[in-house]
DNA sequence: GAGTACGTTGACGTTCGCGTTAAGGTTGAT
DNA sequence: ATCAACCTTAACGCGAACGTCAACGTACTC
């Protein structure tokens, strides 16, 4: 039993930075802002990451890698998740009905409100792209006209459009 | 004719800076680092930004807010721009066709790398596009059950998924 | 119990992407 | 000639997002 994790599933701060693809300081610097939960920690205070925990630390690359947001816009896009989870963490408490209602609504208005930014982001990059594409198009027809030498690379499929 | 321009078609950064939307110290800057070439002057010094200026400005802008490049990844995607207009500058030189040539394979290239970069941004997006429209159905049908009262706000149309 | 690898909390340093004076020159109208 | 509006460069400042020590504690092995 050669386990090299502490605690079952767990992972400390070094391998849970290496799986992520992220500094140790980055995670701790996380966690300072308020992005990551404080993790459970060991007896003598090392940090010990859940598997949710590193779920929540690629949703943070991804909102930062993919979309550009800060760390404050992610903070908030997070914080309505967090929402979302507690939803179904009081699942089974007995607060009113109304009282699940409401939240469930700000919950799909959060929900709402990114989905429309992400779509308005899709729109303007799928222009983007078509503008690439054609241009690359030109290229492709010039070459292939004047310069029947090596064949293209790959061609990059039609990202999704399709009839 | 109360011209406001100074030269025709030309803008001075003050009038430039808000048709883009940006501050007059930020396209010095961006001029600073190389990402917008030095404008022509006036007499005295004053930068007079043409509409070619302006469209490149217009670029960094898109590149910048939509896809969350750094201002080196920039300047990197639009030195590939400046390529090919090179090339369209140099068409009637009489350079040998091999030369052309190579241009254009780079130009391809660049342009290449360009396409599948964005292709793979929007797969992700599309991909959590689809998580969050997933999210929000449930909620959706949640309220809808046990919660008649207000109508959804706006149903956000399909992005572009069908098939 | 000594060593080594790994972790902890400060605290200061750095780069990016500008914002903000400061001090002065240019333009165009009067 | 003067004035306001606009511009110039230079230089310092600033928040974000970490990097990089320094000093010290922990865990595990031998």
């Amino acid at each position: 039993m050669t386990d090299e994790t502490p605690a079952a599933g767990y992972l400390q701060i070094g391998e849970a930075a290496e799986r992520a693809q992220l500094t140790q300081r980055t995670l701790r610097y996380y966690e300072e802002k308020g992005l990551l939960h404080p993790p459970t920690r060991m007896e003598g205070g090392f940090r010990l990451y859940s598997a949710e925990d590193m779920e929540r630390i690629g949703r943070i690359r991804q909102l930062k890698d993919l979309l550009g947001f800060s760390l404050a816009d992610i903070k908030e896009m997070l914080e309505s998740d967090d929402v979302r989870l507690q939803i179904r963490a009081e699942w089974r408490s007995d607060a009113d009905t109304a009282e699940k209602a409401m939240k469930f609504r700000k919950a799909r208005e959060v929900t709402m409100q990114q989905l429309n930014l992400l779509d308005q982001k899709m729109t303007k990059m799928a222009e983007m792209r078509d503008l690439l594409a054609e241009r690359l198009g030109k290229y492709d027809a010039w070459l292939l006209q004047w310069a029947p030498a090596p064949a293209p690379d790959r061609e990059p499929e039609p990202a999704q459009a399709e009839g």
